[in-house]
DNA sequence: GTGCTTGCAAACCCTTTGCAAGATG
DNA sequence: CATCTTGCAAAGGGTTTGCAAGCAC
């Protein structure tokens, strides 16, 4: 049983609750997704993977994740939840591009250090932060750029696919 | 016709689309809200008005609105899309207290200028941001510091109402 | 008139929940 | 064996959409 495992377990019986066999599943498949993940992404791949374990499972599954601190939610302006590991991940920010969707990760203590500022001089205690900004990559810019007319949009990307 | 009616219908008729009743009223509702708002808290007041406006004519007016510029969406961690007028507005990001809900304005131009620069750092094109930080605010931290053993949480609050 | 809009209701997506059957400690 | 958990299917919010009737230009 490695690290992730033995928190969550813990975290479990400290709230008298049991490690199931669909909670260990669950547990895996979180920590051998590369990046973000939805909650959905999860249920699909058990089911693809002819594994028996439901979406309300899934759902009530998450949020004991998140309360231990295993994993945390993000947001990328979308109307649902979106997933990532902690561990091993020190804290960041995201970059989107609204034209394909990328997401690239960034870390700036700089910016860290001046959200602790603002806490402070608002009398708010920091639990907390997500900074999210949106705009062009490098590869969209500049095809924005050379061909205005014909500007290739998420939706087309994920035709693409 | 203020200044937002001007605007809009210039945008509406740009795009080849029409200055209904219906979007001017839903236009100057939107100017008549103070903070943050939902797309419900829209149709709902309509209602209560007696006024007959459509719920999906609120969601199909919205976006429009987004897009010419004079309001824009902002994340509040909830899976439902929160809005706020942009003119007068100088822009500003979030303190939100995660116990009663509270949502405090900040604005900081050297974090500002820090996300132009981490644009700069991965090539990307800004083109929005949102800063979004939790915590708990003086009153919360107050009462949960005092009395850790009775903390009223944001459901309380609400139950309360 | 032509074409964009509306209202309605149904559909949709993501998420939560009640319940009876099944697992866990 | 008491309790927590699961799967199912139904319900629940928020949002979108097809369609026929209604307006705007």
């Amino acid at each position: 049983m490695n690290t992730e495992e033995r928190t969550f377990e813990r975290y479990l019986r400290s709230q008298g609750l049991k490690f199931t066999v669909q909670r260990k599943l669950i547990l895996r498949k979180v920590f051998a997704m590369h990046d973000h993940f939805e909650a959905d992404d999860l249920a699909t791949e058990f089911r693809l993977e002819g594994k028996k374990l439901s979406r309300a499972t899934v759902y009530r599954t998450l949020p004991l994740l998140v309360q231990c601190g295993l994993i945390r939610e993000v947001q990328f302006g979308e109307n649902h939840a979106h997933y990532e590991q902690t561990m091993g991940h020190q804290h960041h920010d995201h970059l989107i591009c609204v034209t394909c969707g990328k997401v690239v990760e960034f870390c700036d203590d700089s910016i860290e250090q001046l959200q602790d500022d603002v806490c402070a001089k608002h009398g708010f205690q920091l639990e907390s932060h997500s900074l999210e900004i949106k705009g062009y990559c490098n590869h969209c810019w500049k095809r924005i750029c050379s061909s205005a007319s014909s500007v290739s949009t998420r939706d087309d990307e994920e035709r693409a696919r």
